[in-house]
DNA sequence: TTCGATTCCGGCAACGTTACCGGCAACCAT
DNA sequence: ATGGTTGCCGGTAACGTTGCCGGAATCGAA
């Protein structure tokens, strides 16, 4: 029923001006003291709020950053509350939306935010996007724009990730350690760097111990528990069938396990298997799934603190690169040997 | 660079005026098809995209929607989809906060949305929630507020949920059909509806089948997996156990799951149990958790559709309460008995 | 007493948009 | 011709806020 109060009620009420009560409410310079603990009171007494339409359009600053996912799974929605602690710290309100993995709605997303204002955006790519665009136009414009997690190459921007390389490799040096012979790799889409850099990480580390690579044994596929299940099935079909397999997920971690259980083979002694994000199901699954796990609520606070950084500074763009560090988490998929003490 | 044009542009450019433009870009009454023509064309080229701020301070409309959840685990994140899919169809825009059940998040979040100036809520209650006055302010305001998935009968708003005195009843009752006879039930916080809904339905069973209720069997704790394995090991270590557990969320079913193995008793010969949300764990994990399934898309997608409805006709607020139906999905954990064709 | 400095305040314009009102032609019917 | 209708357009105010400028009042000092 009551409408909010606004400057001008106060204005109104106190008989001065709206200059000065707008003065009064925040400077506090060149305004006499007795008239601001006036309009202090009587904002309180009305319950004044500044009415940030207003604000915004008078100092072009919404203080809300667009924030792109991909999808919200266990992983991005720790990030996406990382993002939001920090944004909401520092006086910021995010806008999260979905991409679905889908270039055409991160297109629609892209243009709604701008639309909406937004002075900025932290953004994870989609799966799908091979073109990057419609985030370029956003650069254009002079927003800042900070990439986390899912970074791309194609896109000059500073970043926040892990060190997806280094992921890859301890995973599968572990298997090697294990005494796994013939590695397979479900490696995401082709065009998506998170799932390159892992699957260099995998070369890696087959080269330093001098295991020749396989192209039988890389397998590209969707970033998908079903996709993973029927690629795992056609692994386990082959004449000479892998001997351990690294997902770089635990969806396709997953979807794997299902196919492996489907063949009446055991984990970890057929075969060894190791996820990647370390999802609480890993823990969960019998056998329990090693996994890659990686800080990602923290990935989400260093995002957020870059992009208010980058926001601050904008002619010192020069790109900054945060990378952190995974570790990889051995469970009974991949335990083939008895532990050392 | 480009600062994004604006009205005053194109009418400068065309020497016409502010508001015929105006006029020409949406209304089309009252203005000459030529001058039309020209103005939509020359927006096209300056690619004009009528700025947001200013139409939302004018009339007084943000075409936002608050959107408030206690977190975004597995169903609601499907729930705050589905209210985002109608809401952009709608041409809304969402603004998601989490309270991460706790009420003090949750007062503040109310206090950011409703500085942010949207134009309603859609809230799902957090679990720590006993006082509902920062809601009440917003209805004060008259603003629109639907309430789903967890209402509350302190709030008096349109709302819906599925009905989960049937999702108590039909998981009680399969328990019962399958032979077991001392049937304890994980309720959540006491003092969350939904909860108490539940177990409404468990007691319903119980009378419906003359088993007499135990209050020993009837546990309240946490929404959350180690406060229930804790419950669920001192019901284990009672002198007459019980030979089934009802848990009203999965994630406690899993906590229960956990303390069972624990124990070395067997699902579903020692001990039979049933969860609630169908979230896909529920399939993975073995023995396989039978689960009371709800149609969490549809339920945001129905939500949404209800905000709407009550913004449009505010006067009309005689309290919508849509119910959905929730179906029991059996599985290995309760399944005693062979399979009946 | 006069002048400059200081303290405090109000008016105006602007951010980008639309609602409202009024005005000027041109047309038709009387 | 006159008056009313219609089609088209422009000016103004307003949404709530702040930045800038100028001005009045007061005070201290020369």
């Amino acid at each position: 029923m009551e409408k909010p109060a606004t400057i001008k009620d106060i204005a109104k009420r106190l008989n001065i001006s709206l200059s000065t009560v707008s003065r009064a409410l925040r400077n506090a310079s060149d305004v006499n003291p007795d008239t601001k603990k006036a309009v202090m009171a009587l904002s309180e007494e009305l319950n004044y709020q500044p009415n940030k339409l207003a604000l915004s359009l008078r100092q072009k600053q919404t203080h809300t950053i667009g924030v792109i996912v991909p999808n919200l799974d266990y992983v991005l929605s720790l990030m996406v509350r990382g993002i939001d602690e920090v944004a909401l710290e520092a006086g910021f309100t995010v806008m999260v939306c979905q991409s679905n993995e889908s270039f055409g709605r991160e297109i629609l997303n892209t243009r709604r935010l701008l639309e909406s204002l937004v002075d900025g955006f932290i953004i994870s790519v989609s799966s799908e996007s091979k073109s990057f665009e419609h985030f370029k136009k956003i650069q254009e414009r002079n927003l800042p724009v900070v990439v986390f997690d899912r970074v791309t190459p194609h896109l000059t921007a500073p970043s926040v990730r892990i060190d997806n390389e280094e992921g890859g490799f301890v995973a599968t040096e572990h298997l090697i350690e294990q005494g796994y012979k013939r590695i397979a790799v479900l490696a995401g889409p082709e065009n998506l760097g998170v799932s390159n850099s892992r699957m260099d990480g995998y070369l890696n580390a087959l080269k330093k111990h001098k295991i020749k690579k396989d192209p039988a044994l890389i397998v590209h596929c969707d970033f998908n528990q079903d996709y993973a299940y029927f690629a795992t099935l056609e692994l386990l079909a082959m004449k000479k069938r892998p001997d351990a397999i690294f997902t770089i997920s635990d969806r396709m971690a997953i979807g794997a396990m299902l196919a492996i259980k489907k063949k009446g083979l055991r984990m970890p002694e057929d075969i060894g298997l190791v996820g990647f994000n370390n999802e609480p199901v890993t823990s969960l699954v019998t056998p329990a799934i090693s996994s890659v796990d990686m800080p990602s609520f923290e990935l989400g606070k260093a995002a957020a603190k870059l992009f208010i950084e980058t926001m601050h500074n904008k002619e010192n763009m020069d790109l900054e690169e945060k990378v952190l560090k995974p570790k990889l988490i051995i469970r009974e998929s991949s335990q083939k040997l008895p532990i050392k003490k």
